[in-house]
DNA sequence: GAAAAAATCATGGAAAAAGAGGAGAAGAAA
DNA sequence: TTTCTTCTCCTCTTTTTCCATGATTTTTTC
């Protein structure tokens, strides 16, 4: 029985692309497309396909939001995120919201058709230069921070001198000084330049 | 005569989806593709094509600057600007350095072949949603850096200060200050921390 | 070939961050 | 209850950045 698959994705080109690296596949049953997370949604009422490629970055949400919506009400269909970042956290926060795999926008038809088997057998799949970062990032492993870190981390991001930092949460100067240092220490940076082009690649700010 | 395409982007997904999309047109003849800026430069130095769709986010190179490398040795080429960003300083930018159009990724064959019918009666194009964003802001200001700077800026992302990275380009630490500055200026950013910030998302680090 | 832009170097001073060390209070978890 | 974490606060010294202002040389552009 052929694996049938949707794809979700706002860029015409991308599903185009998709659809002629697919077309050919005796495997594979094209069900279609939606460009944004409302008619993917309404499409899912209808139908159901075994396989979903979703990005995401989609016009009406997150992919993220709608891969959680997804799993939750059709808990059977395997969603496949699509993205042009190779970023961790994205990837990350896929995962957590129920995805199976993940496969970047300048992956091969190879790729793209072991990604789709590999989640029909209700494994993880991961594109090559995806399992890249997320080993690399196992071992410089992301930092975690305090509440009250997190709040001088975004304000260290927005400009402000630990002097305009402490007046702004009423606390003492040495009070943020300490909280930057571990900041620091946390992010094993030896300055701020590093410490918030790190944390900007984290997304923490 | 038919219009010659070269195709500049890294995602193999889009490059299959354009050339789906253009592979019945009697007009176009299909040249190829290059995933990156030196590969697009060495096809370059043996065919020209007529129009080349071109990414700006390359691996090896932003198409910005592949742009005005490829004008400034073939100024008769046509480039349209490739992306699934929005947004107007990336076009303006993409314009600034010789491109004669740009469409985004999620554009339909036929804006695609209007883009290029249009670049080569030696017009301007923009993709509908771009044209939308061109005229609203104007005033998000991505700043212009000249090549020293972005070195520099690049080793103060690395977390070097002003004395290594004199000492690492062979230039006076007063010199570093004065780049510095000139960085902090076009960032309008007031310290190192906000200038960082920026840079990393609008990818310059 | 002139004008503009980029890269180079400098002085001196003020402000801020980094580094090292220590320590008390509150709350959660074991 | 005790331990652990988090948040809080402190001193002192050194390093680095930020600011103002100026100037010369090299490279690019028109």
């Amino acid at each position: 029985m052929a694996t049938r698959i949707f794809i979700t994705d706002d860029h015409y080109m991308i599903v185009e692309g998709i659809r002629s690296l697919l077309q050919h596949e005796k495997d594979i049953e094209w069900m279609g497309h939606a460009t944004n997370a409302v008619s993917c949604l309404a499409f899912l009422q209808q139908q159901q396909p075994d396989v979903i490629l979703m990005d995401i970055n989609l016009p009406d949400k997150s992919g993220i939001d709608l891969c959680r919506e997804v799993k939750s009400r059709y808990p059977s269909i395997h969603i496949v995120g699509l993205s042009s970042f190779n970023q961790q956290s994205f990837i990350q926060k896929m995962m957590d919201n129920g995805a199976s795999g993940y496969v970047l926008k300048n992956a091969t038809r190879e790729e793209l058709l072991e990604a789709i088997e590999t989640v029909m057998r209700d494994e993880k799949f991961f594109s090559i230069a995806a399992a890249a970062t997320i080993k690399k990032n196992e071992d410089s492993k992301i930092p975690i921070l305090t509440r009250r870190e997190k709040e001088v981390l975004e304000l260290i991001g927005l400009g402000m001198t630990n002097h305009q930092i402490a007046e702004k949460l009423f606390i003492s100067t040495t009070t943020v000084d300490t909280h930057r240092k571990n900041l620091l220490s946390k992010f094993e940076a030896k300055n701020t330049a590093t410490m918030i082009h790190l944390a900007t690649q984290y997304q923490f700010i």
